[in-house]
DNA sequence: GGAAATTTTGAAAATGAATTTCATTTTCCT
DNA sequence: AGGAAAATGAAATTCATTTTCAAAATTTCC
């Protein structure tokens, strides 16, 4: 019942990327080079990603490109409803790519760290009932399970131990502006 | 069928004073005058606050108590199992209550900033069949509805217009350290 | 094609909440 | 009371995020 979605990236990010060209026409603002790139990449990566993440993706092959442009780009694309932010348990605002009516939740690996999608519409139908029953008039919700997944199994074993969280992150590296 | 409940505070403060200091002295800690004000203060007020709230608050009658010592003494009704700590999408760290068995969601007022609780059965099995089929094995949720309660109504009309986001946040006011 | 107008960019600085440091004070134990 | 250990408060630090500002790029208009 609950339905795997199909990765939102791989096809059509021509096709965003002509509503991302419209938007920026529409509101007068300018198409470059730097928005290009990265707002391909961000496509071509598909979810669940943060502006560092695509600045040190971006970066290797583009050391001209700053972390506050690919912030930026990112915003802009949350504006042009062709994304969406997202925080979960680790403090990180992570992106991904939205399709109009897309609604969906998340499983997150505390393990290795992976984030799976869901969609359940029993569930939907459930939280507007206990919405209504309470007086609430919902406008949107966040529905996240933190567990381990297959492959990390249940506990201590297993599982690739990607940090995520701020509190053990093991890489020192300061300073995210470029040059 | 979504049942709300009772609040946290009220009665067994005294009862929860007892179980903090048995806690203190099964870890060689100290019972001290501000850890007991904190306590106390916190217990009171109920649910949902900040360490800057409560800081506020008492700081009022006792001048000579730091931001510091609310947030570790928070931080410590978090480790003794007496308080748990929630961020909702305002990305601030809420504290409240936490009596053993306790689960429960949360409805969030955009109008006035009102958080109400609720527990639903249903939602747990739901939640738990999810995850059991997606080969997960959840170990915590987060779940939150976010919308307009009764008095708030559907939009733009009424409520209290509790600032809550950062983004509108009217008040300057600067450095949470005292003195 | 070129200049003006406007937007974008990148580095650095600012912000703001959360957390840590450190010197001093307080509590606990005997 | 005396001494060891923990707690406290102010200030400093951290860290992601957001803003600032001068220089560079894009678009528009002639």
């Amino acid at each position: 019942m609950p339905k795997r979605r199909k990765p939102a990236g791989a096809r059509g990010i021509s096709e965003k990327k002509e509503l991302l060209n419209t938007f920026l026409k529409e509101w007068g603002l300018k198409s470059t080079r730097q928005r290009d790139i990265i707002v391909t990449e961000f496509l071509k990566t598909g979810g669940h990603i943060t502006a560092e993440d695509i600045y040190r993706k971006i970066s290797k092959k583009h050391q001209d490109i700053g972390f506050t442009t690919v912030y930026r780009t990112l915003k802009l694309l949350v504006k042009s409803r062709l994304a969406t932010e997202r925080v979960f348990a680790d403090n990180l605002t992570r992106y991904e790519p939205l399709s109009a009516e897309d609604h969906h939740d998340h499983l997150i690996c505390l393990g290795c760290g992976s984030i799976t999608e869901f969609e359940n519409a029993r569930m939907e139908r459930l939280q507007e009932k206990i919405a209504r029953e309470s007086g609430f008039n919902t406008v949107a919700h966040k529905m996240e399970l933190y567990g381990y997944c297959g492959r990390c199994g249940s506990g201590s074993r297993g599982g690739k131990k990607q940090p995520g969280t701020k509190k053990n992150a093991p890489a020192p590296q300061k300073n995210r502006n470029n040059r």
